[in-house]
DNA sequence: GTTAGCACTCCGATATCGGGAGTGCTAATT
DNA sequence: AATTAGCACTCCCGATATCGGAGTGCTAAC
């Protein structure tokens, strides 16, 4: 842990070099901080934080730069923050007059968190696990080939086509979607569906069984169904890190839909911030900031990202406040 | 109209600058071409086609390097091109194993015109309109809140939430829904719905002929419902442009889905290549090589996009190929 | 433990320079 | 009239040198 003095120092400079982004000297800190002693001082005491791993030097003779750890110490100890009056404004306006489709909402708010922010956006769409079925319907669009629609009580709808081996007759699809109705009807997506023979499969004719088993197998592959990931204000990229191959490994993480899941630190609980060497992307200069939304069944993930040297008091705040607008917004 | 050695010089000097990215000198499109006239009658013709506006210099001594309308000359009259086997077979055998769900059909779609022309690829997905209905259904969400949901014969589906003002009894949203399914049996997407009274409007009480309405307003709507655009490859942007301010902007334009439409030139029929000025995004140096697939009805466009110095003659190939085969992919 | 003073380091901006690639022009040739 | 060899001229670009200044570490005094 670190003393007073040496707390204020490294806060200060965490703080100088994120506005600046330049190496920060002895005397700049004093200005700053107001300390209450000589720039000889603060100097010990950087070669104190130096020494314990906090900052480095970038060369012999230059000022500080904070390290992944003094990022951290940064992060957990020294950085509360509120947010201005107009931002949280902005946000409430932005959510209160918000009405379109889950997809196009959630491109918005990702686009919403990218422009406060000024970083670029993730949000992770929420899963179906959890949603209570409301609807199902079998539509033969083809000989062999059924669509099975599915509606949950808040309005998601999920697809998936079916190829068969053998073309059943309409009756037949009657019968399997019937019986489907009656057992699906207020099921909670991601509960154990199949390990049991159910009631409703005893009446059925061979045909209208099998494709009834096949279409539980799509119900229950729903549950787990690939969540969509929206991506906005990809243009702050530029800004933020100058460095053209940095910025190509960056794309190259965007690119995959896979390693951006990753980004957002799905295992985490509320809201995480994860620098450099934390990251699974194996990027140096990364910091994500992320944070939950909505209900453990009908949420998700949104953050941001940028390099290190990032305003992580201000981002925190107000990835907390989308997160938890969006989470009202969709609970209510 | 240039003559053929006018010609050949230009394709030369196109071509050189599209591999090295130099100014090219007289000598080097001598060697490429094996003209039979020496250095300086290529330089005498430079100066003409100088003079004519299809290429330029950077500076006093430097070589030549082509203009838009050298580029749209070259594009124009000057670039066959036949691709490897290699290329083909592998674009063959993408679509031959490829078995998803549309859109994430269409996402790697975009990945693999990306990553084979080694250029950012977008892919335009197909709209509704043109295609038949198959089935529609309407789920009352909560009590004010009718969930509509469209199936066509090509198993797409498309959702929509329709917000009343009164509460309508089940009993009413099914005699809607009835009426419904008999009008919109075989309807296809995008003919005139609303303009006349028709018989299933008949015998509707007041309740579910309002409701009736609402929903083929939302059948009608459906028609032209926002199509999505997937995006791949956007790694090789820092390839391709090394000016950030330049990357900056292009990125800008990526991130609104409004204005990535229109680098798709949505008017065009086939193949089209747009350069600089003549796209609406207003970037000097960007060019488009874009292509229509599938019918009409069920099909979209795709394309990638880069700086003017492009290889469009291996560029426009693919695009076709890989067009041609995602519409046959579609069809079948 | 703190501080003033000072020698030392090293970055980065600026200036200078020379080689060389490429052109345009002229005059001779076909 | 078109082509070509020859040559003077232009100007970029990379290498090298220089220099001021900001910042540090260390020492010795408080």
């Amino acid at each position: 842990m670190l003393d007073d003095r040496k707390s204020a120092i490294l806060r200060e400079l965490v703080e100088e070099y994120i506005t600046t982004g330049e190496p920060v000297s002895s005397r700049a800190i004093l200005e700053r901080a107001k300390l209450d002693c000589s720039a000889a001082t603060v100097r010990n005491d950087l070669a104190v934080l130096e020494n314990d791993g906090y900052i480095m030097k970038p060369h012999t003779s230059a000022g500080r730069v904070p390290t992944d750890r003094g990022y951290r110490y940064y992060v957990d100890h020294l950085s509360p923050g509120s947010l201005r009056r107009r931002t949280r404004d902005r946000i409430e306006t932005f959510f209160s007059s918000m009405h379109a489709e889950l997809g196009r909402m959630l491109k918005d708010t990702s686009d919403l968190l990218a422009e406060i922010t000024h970083y670029p956006a993730l949000v992770l769409g929420p899963g179906l696990q959890g949603q209570t079925v409301r609807d199902i319907h079998v539509v033969q669009i083809e000989p062999t080939v059924l669509l099975v629609v599915l509606a949950t009580d808040t309005g998601r709808v999920h697809q998936s086509a079916l190829q068969l081996s053998d073309p059943p007759t309409p009756a037949e699809v009657t019968e399997a979607s019937e019986a489907l109705v009656a057992r699906l009807d207020e099921f909670v997506l991601g509960d154990d569906l199949l390990s049991e023979r159910d009631s409703e499969a005893q009446a059925l004719s061979t045909a209208a069984l099998d494709i009834y088993d096949r279409i539980l197998e799509v119900v229950d592959a729903a549950a787990v169904v690939r969540r969509e990931v929206y991506l906005g204000g990809t243009s702050f990229m530029t800004d933020l890190w100058e460095d053209l191959s940095k910025l190509n490994r960056i794309l190259a993480v965007l690119d995959r839909q896979a390693t951006v899941r990753e980004l957002l630190d799905e295992e985490a609980v509320g809201t995480s911030v994860r620098l450099g060497p934390e990251i699974p992307a194996g990027e140096d200069d990364l910091a994500v900031v992320s944070s939950s939304y909505g209900d453990d069944d009908a949420g998700g993930r949104m953050g941001v990202f940028g390099p290190m040297r990032m305003d992580y008091r201000r981002t925190i705040k107000v990835v907390e406040e989308v997160s938890e607008a969006l989470g009202d917004s969709l609970g209510g």
